[in-house]
DNA sequence: GAGTGGTCTAGACCACTCA
DNA sequence: GAGTGGTCTAGACCACTCA
């Protein structure tokens, strides 16, 4: 038995909801792991398995936990691959969806500029890491990303060979670093390509590129990573309900 | 009291949020009006209050209905301006938000092409009409759009003076025609203006823009109208978030 | 003060999973 | 067959709204 301690003025099920984000958020239990059980939980908090639920059920909705019936309940891995696919419609000419190769320009410690410190919610000239890529299909650069991370959190990666892993860094991240991605906010513009980006993306000189930018989070909300793509402009496409 | 009639497989509060989801489509209660408490549902259906409250709490979560406590449940009134907002920064030089004034360039009876016929789900060279407007800021064009109606649902927009309306069209469509739109889905890319949609907003011929296609719906699911606008990159701004 | 949605209880029975 | 989440009941009490 354990007692809820977070404002009394809130709800029971808030209450449940804000501990069991805490817990995952202090990895008390890691991506892939169930939670314990609802009747676990309502024994242990001495609430009743409908308020169980719905405290459950808040959290399933923010994607941070999945239910598998017959199972039990799963903190979820984001699938950020899949997200990727929602923007840009990468295809191969034969149609298939694949990701992007991923070819390292560059990895080294500076001090964060100040919109980067910003994003970050760093103090001004916080030591950070850029990095930068692009992403190839077909070995045809569709994609240059600027990546900054808190060197704090990230250290470890300026002594491996990033060029040797695969295309996706979050797997890295979780990896080398022990930092798991929660969610992400994005921003989507459009603008004309400089000069830099139209070489790297080997396309004229102001054609239109779409521009990503990205603020990753952990489970407690902290910022791990802030990213600035930009991709061909024919290759993109983004979909929305509006209500 | 009255039965669920829809397929028994699935469970009852499935089967009452379809019918209550039938009952809105069918007009049975207009946005703005409540519908039956909930104490009153669970005696015409023979069902628990957690029941409706399951089935109720699914139209919330789609956007189809509000609730407000002590008032009552409401058919909710789609808040098109604000997705407008969610979209583009459209900005006074004060900084204020306000909706762009419409300027209608034409107005006419058509043939749907065949993208237009296959979005509306129409067949092809089905009657349609054709609105060519652009929107404008400080008197500055922000946005030029096309926009494509079914005619057998819309003749009677043809019969009045658009220009004398105001710059919504869906508060128009809903008096004039009496046709509601419950939600759209919108895609996003970008583009080389050319020199058509280069002279109505007034840029140079290739500089980029957005392109927003949308397609709305009523409360049914029917196409109900299908546009596609073209803005200002540099105005553009779109966030979301990715789990 | 009557009526509304919001939270919560203490279960029962079911469908699904897995050894 | 034991354990899990999914659905459902029949309420109780509360906070809020409005005449």
């Amino acid at each position: 038995m354990n007692a809820l301690s977070s404002d009394a003025r809130l709800s029971l099920y808030q209450r449940l909801r804000d501990r069991l984000a805490q817990q995952i958020a202090n990895n008390q239990w890691r991506p892939g792991d169930a939670i314990p059980t609802e009747a676990a939980l309502s024994t242990e908090y001495q609430l009743s398995t409908g308020t169980v639920r719905k405290a459950v059920d808040a959290l399933v909705n923010e994607g941070i936990l999945e239910r598998k019936q017959g199972r039990g309940t799963f903190v979820r891995r984001p699938q950020f691959q899949s997200s990727l696919f929602r923007f840009f419609r990468f295809q191969t000419a034969a149609g298939e969806r694949q990701v992007p190769e991923s070819r390292i320009l560059s990895i080294e410690p500076v001090l964060a500029p100040t919109a980067v410190a910003q994003a970050l919610e760093l103090p001004a000239d916080a030591p950070v890491i850029r990095i930068v890529r692009v992403r190839l299909l077909d070995a045809q650069p569709i994609l240059a990303e600027q990546i900054w991370l808190p060197r704090a959190r990230f250290r470890a990666l300026l002594d491996i060979n990033l060029g040797q892993e695969g295309p996706l860094l979050y797997p890295i991240y979780e990896k080398v670093c022990g930092q798991v991605v929660a969610y992400a906010e994005e921003t989507l513009t459009a603008e004309s390509v400089d000069e830099v980006h139209a070489r790297l993306l080997q396309v004229p000189v102001n054609s239109p590129v779409v521009v990503i930018e990205r603020l990753a989070r952990d489970y407690a909300g902290a910022p791990l990573e802030w990213r600035r793509s930009r991709g061909h402009a024919e290759l993109f496409r983004y979909s929305a309900d509006v209500r």
